[in-house]
DNA sequence: TATGAATGCGCAATCGGTTGTGCAACTATT
DNA sequence: AATAGTTGCACAACCGATTGCGCATTCATA
């Protein structure tokens, strides 16, 4: 280690030491030097010297002069939930293997706070943004679009660029199925399904009341519009809705499709609260926490794929799609619905 | 909106547009302009100009310039789990409160990421790195000191950067009598306590445990070197080690001071799977997830106070330190601990 | 011994802002 | 009317990399 550099090294100062040219260190340290005909001698001195005094190369002016920054942004809702946080670090993994750097800022579901987001990471050019669960991604992907840069969807839908979301119909059809089954294992009217949680306007809640009434219409059980309480996420909202719900019928459903686990958490509670019995009623959850999942095992719960949904995200920033309103749909998981579920494990 | 513009605009642009120079759209633009004494008529027709045109400032070049990046960096163990998503969460809007671009990158306990990470964050010029829960914090203060740049620490203490950590050792000392009091007040003997979880070779994992001993001898308890096991944070572990324990004892413990809710969910799962009642065993967590807190309401949890925490280490952004080596504990609150708590709720 | 090709490297322009400095034009003062 | 001070702006030199181009050498071939 090299004595303290007042002034963070330069090229100029590693040309200087190296007694070539600050193009020539240049090339070496970029890995162009083969092409520009560096001699390897050369190139060995100069990397060893790099090393010994500790440059680094300044990223700034690198992605000025390229006019690539060589970043990614992501922007997401929150960092709370495990279906968010895994998002994040994934997407943060597979960037990191393929030597890109990463920005991720989470704007609280809040559209003022994810326009402004976007605005400083297309101010910091990033190459992509990545918009996951935004709550108007089309103004995200118009404001990319008018930059000049790609934009991704990621688990909300937009219009305006490619979406990769969760198989939301589908997956929560088979968690209504799941809920179904138990209930006619333990040979309880099924009428008394609650769905809660989500918001009526974002699209996967809109997709998971479908999955879940055509479910119920294949077994021919009638879903009333009191049964579908899409409270948004907040566990508040979700113990309120519940309370309201219980205070209208008389009595706790007998079984819930839990929309989030932020929803879970106030539903949970509200139970806790009353003194209820978390087994006298059958509960699912679309979203995957393994807290929950530890503390409440008879809990169906929807994993998302989120390893896949990252994987298909970075085929399409190598690959753009031609289709721009392309969206893809990937299965998530079923949890905790084992055959010898309706049993006492 | 004007027409899709093919390359990105810039301040020759705009100057050109305006019938103006480089230096004095530069000048309005990044609000110097009245130092500059640029007309208030002038500084208004370029303003709207900007505007329309959708012009957005290049970070990079601003920051090359001014050798300045506008970027405050922190890396962080993981988003998984309450306590660490939280510090991301405040920590960026903080920076945001402030005008202030952040990059967080998680680094998954590995110092090899931890200084890669490092690496690039330098490279991008960050004016501050915060180190959350480094397994060698040292390492990236040097690194940054090196480069001529602040570090902070958050966490996890290091002695070669301010840190800013939870008061660990009274924490414990608090969440420990909270169980010790449970157990005389349900009259059972205190000498079968576990603590499980973390790693001894960390600092807030020695500060607990010292905690945990001092309350016990405080009354008198006597703690074996059993009764101590820093068996890591993962679940897995935690699993396995109080299987082990339970194995050796031949019985449950009576109470358990849980290290982190990931030890937490080992411990859940394996209580459920061996068909435990929860309520049997008296349990503490030093750390807070609401959701746990949801499912099992007599679990006394340690929420460490984050905010105060993001407080002061941006005191410590805004006016350094003299003092290099300087700790500052912040005390976390103890959640679940009501009087009424020995009876049921 | 010419001639052409290949090798090895440096020059200088450039990316898009920032900022010290200078120079008109205008206003106030004597 | 001459001088000093103020106002309003533009010039040009940076920041630290990248890269097209060109010029010496050296090497192979005729």
């Amino acid at each position: 280690m090299s004595s303290e550099p007042s002034r963070k090294l330069t090229i100029y100062d590693l040309a200087k030491l190296a007694k070539s040219s600050p193009s020539t260190v240049s090339a070496v340290l970029n890995g162009t030097w083969q092409r520009r005909r560096i001699s390897r001698k050369l190139a060995r001195r100069i990397l060893d010297l790099a090393e010994r005094e500790g440059y680094s190369t300044n990223m700034q002016a690198r992605a000025l002069r390229r006019d690539r920054s060589g970043i990614l942004g992501m922007i997401l809702p929150l960092y709370d939930n495990r279906y968010f946080s895994s998002i994040a670090q994934i997407f943060e993994a597979e960037a990191r293997r393929r030597g890109i750097f990463t920005i991720v800022s989470c704007t609280n579901r809040d559209p003022d706070q994810e326009r402004e987001a976007a605005r400083m990471m297309l101010a910091y050019r990033v190459e992509h943004l990545i918009c996951t669960g935004a709550t108007n991604p089309d103004a995200i992907a118009e404001m990319c679009s008018a930059a000049g840069i790609a934009s991704l969807n990621l688990d909300l839908p937009g219009t305006a660029a490619p979406s990769v979301i969760s198989a939301n119909r589908e997956g929560a059809r088979r968690l209504t199925d799941a809920l179904l089954d138990r209930l006619e294992a333990r040979k309880i009217d099924a009428a008394r399904v609650l769905f809660i949680g989500g918001r009526a306007e974002d699209h996967n809640t809109r997709e998971r009341i479908e999955g879940f009434r055509q479910a119920r219409e294949r077994r021919d059980l009638a879903t009333k519009p009191t049964d579908i309480v899409p409270c948004d996420y907040a566990a508040e909202k979700a113990q309120a809705a519940l309370e309201a719900y219980v205070g209208r019928e008389g009595r706790l459903p007998a079984a819930m499709f839990v929309n989030s686990t932020i929803s879970l958490e106030g539903i949970v509670r509200w139970l806790r609260l009353g003194g209820h019995d978390m087994n006298d009623i059958i509960m699912g959850c679309f979203d995957w926490d393994p807290l929950a999942a530890a503390f409440h095992p008879r809990l169906i719960m929807m994993r998302q794929d989120v390893s896949t949904m990252i994987a298909r995200l970075f085929d399409w920033i190598d690959t753009p799609p031609e289709d721009p309103t392309m969206r893809l749909e990937v299965m998530p998981e079923i949890i905790g619905n084992s055959a010898a579920a309706p049993g006492r494990g």
